[in-house]
DNA sequence: CCATTTAAGTTTATAAAATAAACAAGTTTA
DNA sequence: TAAACTTGTTTATTTTATAAACTTAAATGG
């Protein structure tokens, strides 16, 4: 009936990283910082969960003198997105004829 | 960029709960309750929330000797429905070009 | 009848998650 | 060289999700 959704893929933030990650090869700290909107703080911690399942991969090294943080999808996060968008259109579709 | 996503349709129960709602007239707590495969006790709470939030209307009634609880969407559940998924439609788009 | 079990929910206690505030470690600048 | 800035991380707080316990009434069995 429904497809199960991705659970760390209902957090906006985290969705927001992984869609931004679908469209370039690599987003820094300070990129996601702009354009998510979220804070330092929280943006650390949901790079860290995205990292910790393995849906993205995150280097460290330096940007000048400044640490910089890089961020990737890895094949396994670009296959969990398509799959949450998969399952979100279960959701979607008319599913009338059900029966109430 | 990121259209804002509704903060209430990001949980899996409640979203399952207004898809359901989309194709039916009414549905009643059981029929929700089998569908979504909560337990009564979170069933209860997010149907709770939705009607808070005017997405949806309920009425209590008998079905036979026992109380029954009906659910409909409301017309602003509609619109927020339709409005969250436009919102993720934003999330899946390609966005390449937005410079890294 | 009267005690038990079942139905249909609700309330409340607990676990998990999200978020921002505080902290850290180094860099630039006045 | 002290103050302010950069780039994050850790921790404390608030919010949310969930299931366990409770409620009220109806059916059922002895």
């Amino acid at each position: 009936m429904f497809k199960p959704l991705d659970a760390l893929l209902q957090n906006q933030i985290r969705l927001q990283i992984m869609s931004l990650l679908m469209g370039v090869e690599t987003a820094d700290f300070n990129f996601l910082l702009e354009e998510t909107q979220a804070s330092r703080g929280n943006l650390s911690v949901q790079i860290t969960k995205l990292k910790e399942e393995g849906y993205i991969k995150v280097e460290k090294g330096y940007k000048g003198n400044y640490p910089s943080t890089l961020c990737a999808l890895t094949r396994k996060g670009r296959t969990a997105f398509v799959a949450h968008f998969e399952a979100l259109k279960s959701y979607w579709e008319d599913r009338s004829g059900t029966g109430a």
